[in-house]
DNA sequence: TAAAATATTGAACAGCGTTCACGTATTATT
DNA sequence: AATAATACGTGAACGCTGTTCAATATTTTA
């Protein structure tokens, strides 16, 4: 067999970053194979390799455009200058997000989770992107003696994750849910306070 | 082939949980597997199924040990009652500890985050201990007025693990390291500051 | 039209967790 | 002591995985 050219490569690619997008939003992400995708785009296994480095490529490139996705709902926000209401409205955007797309984010953390997989620029850039966004927000806390900004958003960022990955246990799958996002609202409150409160013990 | 007697039922169980610790910690948990474990006890792969549910179910044994590791080295702290200096304390022990044995840290850490599965009691006993020592140290933040102990906890220790679980991008990998240290410090301090600030925007 | 380049395949590789029929060594019963 | 019952260990097998690659069919170029 060979060349069908039903698709170009640019196509192929795209159809196969599409479907693997539906696999992850529809079934998760540990249910994303490389035979699931090539039998519903209707090519072999091997010719997904032709488009893509690897599977961990591939679902970077589906990350990309989920946060591309998220940056859209965050750039709609309009910000008060008020750290408190923007950190806020930032984290309301966020869960919102979360809550509509709950396999794609989950894919996004299980990628910043693993050391190994170097990401790719573009989707750095997305991530960049969003911490801008966060930045903006949270910036005001520290009134006019400044402070270390970038290291505050990564710290809340990672924290935020952490809040959203770490499974509480002893809970009703029902309550999971009201639960996270009461300590993720917790967390901002408490740690806009504390960025507030500023230098110094 | 059959019964041995090389060694009792609780004797093989512990020869393959210790195996297990071993391999993870020398090589990491995704480098575990139950083919090595059996080369490595003289065992074949089924007999671990004798002793042991299944893989998870001996990552959460392993992670079991870890825990009451972790929490024999928390006890060794006398508390000041200023949250401050405690919750310092904590988290130098945490940071020591993680540092000693990041794959086993890892390991528990890999699992805190599967929803799916279903962590056994004596296992769950270990997270409270660690939970406990904890919010000793930080109950002194809420003051007279008091507060949502747990949630505070809770949110403390999900946010820890996302900082150390989330890899920082674009650092070289000497760094991360203290990075994470830098992190991990600012989020403890500044949540303290915010838990002390108190109710009320 | 012949030759070179390229796209696609599908079998193959090496690995994984888990299961299970089988046979043997130990234990219990007679 | 002889036999029956039980428990245990095995190793092959199942159904997966990501990835590679020789072979082949098609398209493009000469």
């Amino acid at each position: 067999m060979a060349r069908r050219s039903d698709h170009s490569r640019e196509e192929l690619k795209e159809l196969v970053v599409t479907t693997a997008t539906y696999l992850i939003a529809s079934e998760g992400l540990p249910s994303l194979t490389t035979r699931k995708i090539a039998a519903k785009i209707g090519y072999s296994p091997g010719s997904i390799y032709n488009v893509v480095d690897n599977l961990d490529h591939l679902i970077s490139l589906v990350n990309e455009r989920t946060m591309r996705r998220l940056n859209a709902d965050l750039t709609e926000i309009v910000m008060t200058g008020d750290e408190m209401t923007d950190s806020r409205q930032v984290l309301a955007k966020y869960l919102d997000f979360r809550e509509s797309h709950p396999n794609l984010w989950d894919a996004v953390l299980s990628h910043a989770i693993r050391p190994d997989v170097v990401q790719p620029e573009s989707y750095l850039k997305e991530i960049e992107a969003s911490f801008a966004v966060a930045a903006r927000a949270i910036t005001p806390a520290f009134g006019e003696r400044g402070g270390d900004v970038r290291l505050a958003v990564d710290v809340l960022w990672s924290s935020l994750q952490g809040v959203f990955s770490v499974s509480p246990q002893g809970l009703l799958a029902t309550d999971v849910h009201a639960r996270r996002r009461e300590m993720a609202e917790f967390l901002v409150e408490t740690y806009l306070k504390g960025l507030r409160a500023g230098a110094g013990r």
